[in-house]
DNA sequence: GCCAACGTTGGC
DNA sequence: GCCAACGTTGGC
């Protein structure tokens, strides 16, 4: 799961323990986070920042929230064509894990990884949440502490 | 700051 | 339904 950390960081995370991912406005990752169940892990990736790279590890705690902030005139997520009766935008909340005492960096993931094993290497990618198959996340928790 | 990638919008 | 224009993402 993607943010840029002058938005929010995994350091903010750190700091308030939870949050809701707000703000995702792209069905395809709309539906991943969908997908998403209780006890899911997920990584925290810092985009748009130097070096970009996965931060941190979090966990959902809770699936399959309405995201208010669609209904929010006053938010830069608002999003007018929704409504309360059939909300468009769904997420989780989640929950702190850890912080990587060294950032991986999208250079360690390029080489490490294939375009179709981790996504988010893929060239013009803009996907905000995209699933991580589980022999690539064992890899990099590994990678996370060596 | 540049620009490739790509999703969305809206005229037709 | 097509597709050009436009806006956003995000690496560099």
């Amino acid at each position: 799961m993607k943010s840029e950390p002058n938005v929010y960081s995994i350091a903010d995370l750190q700091r308030e323990r939870k949050t809701i991912w707000e703000g995702v406005r792209n069905y395809q990752a709309r539906n991943f986070l969908k997908a998403m169940s209780k006890g899911d892990l997920a990584f925290f990736y810092h985009s748009n920042s130097s070096p970009p790279g996965i931060a941190g590890l979090m966990q959902v705690i809770t699936p399959n929230i309405v995201d208010l902030t669609q209904f929010d005139a006053n938010s830069q997520y608002y999003d007018p064509k929704s409504s309360t009766e059939s909300p468009r935008w769904h997420t989780v909340a989640v929950e702190f894990i850890e912080a990587f005492p060294q950032l991986i960096s999208l250079e360690t993931l390029k080489q490490e990884f294939s375009a179709e094993e981790l996504w988010v290497v893929r060239r013009g990618n803009r996907l905000s949440v995209m699933p991580v198959p589980e022999a690539v996340a064992k890899k990099l928790r590994e990678m996370a502490h060596a």
